[in-house]
DNA sequence: CCAAGGCCTGAATG
DNA sequence: ACATTCAGGCCTT
């Protein structure tokens, strides 16, 4: 039954928040972590691992969460063009060394270096006759030199994917606990590790430990609140400090409510959409 | 606390 | 061609 909250997996998968994806006929194939998912159109899920994910968080009341981030015009319509638009929980290992990985970089270029990394140190499988490379375990990483590392076009990135995979086995980081954290507990937890700030942050917060209120705030959301909300939030400077950083989610928090990281994604979506820039 | 500069890399731009 | 800039930041000075 199509009504105006269906999930639309193209866009979703499409956003920004995924990179290890490609489409293949009807469906679109996904590495997360050590599982691969398959998803239809309609968006039904069938897992390698058979595996039961919340990928789509339909778990969240969709209707809800909608109206309760609709507090101006801007986002009225990021969301009613782009109504299907979900935010995709994914493996924590994975979201963390995928956003590491894409710190000064571009869509393009960290969907190669994953690709490559997988290739590398994943594990390869067969799934619906094809061939695909699982993400790397952390002891893989953890394990690997610098130099292999770099060897998938990561650069300076390495030595933080390697320090991030090490503290991931040593257990100074612990998804599932960071799961139940706080938001602000959990965010202080991850910029610990080398090549976290503050982005970096909130899409691993945001994208697979289950903090809603998280909005990461890069080149591109600071543009769109210059473009659209420059009378709310005003920003003064344009290398955005952790201090300012700090004050301004802050302020969008007030504005947007609870779930303001699905305002981020709709906003985001919308904005790049109209730059026709490329995803996948 | 803030501002400025450097950083791997490769695609895009001039 | 070839140099420079820029890309979904972060770290150091």
């Amino acid at each position: 039954m199509q009504n105006n909250y269906t999930i639309n997996v193209e866009n979703s998968i499409n956003s920004g928040q995924v990179f290890l994806w490609r489409k293949n006929g009807n469906y679109w194939y996904g590495i997360n972590g050590q599982d691969i998912l398959k998803i239809s159109d309609s968006g039904s899920i069938r897992s390698y691992q058979n595996i039961k994910t919340d990928f789509f968080r339909k778990r969240d009341n969709i209707e809800k969460i909608i109206k309760s981030i609709s507090k101006d015009s801007i986002t009225k319509k990021a969301v009613k063009q782009y109504a299907g638009l979900r935010i995709l929980e994914q493996d924590p290992f994975q979201c963390l060394i995928s956003f590491i990985t894409s710190s000064n970089s571009n869509i393009q270029k960290i969907k190669s270096s994953l690709e490559k990394m997988s290739k590398k140190f994943g594990i390869k499988v067969k799934f619906d006759n094809q061939e695909f490379f699982l993400f790397p375990k952390p002891e893989k990483l953890a394990n690997a030199s610098i130099n292999e590392i770099k060897s998938c076009g990561v650069g300076y990135r390495a030595r933080f994917i390697k320090e991030a995979a090490n503290r991931t086995v040593l257990e100074k980081i612990n998804f599932e606990y960071l799961k139940k954290s706080s938001y602000q507990d959990a965010k202080d937890e991850i910029c610990l590790i080398p090549g976290v700030g503050n982005k970096v942050a909130d899409c691993v917060l945001l994208f697979s430990l289950n903090k809603l209120e998280s909005f990461p705030l890069d080149r591109w959301m600071i543009r769109i609140l210059e473009k659209y909300y420059s009378d709310k939030f005003q920003l003064k400077t344009k290398t955005i400090t952790e201090k300012q950083y700090g004050i301004l989610h802050e302020k969008i928090v007030n504005h947007f409510g609870p779930y303001a990281g699905y305002s981020q994604q709709f906003l985001f979506k919308m904005e790049r959409e109209n730059y026709q820039k490329k995803w996948l």
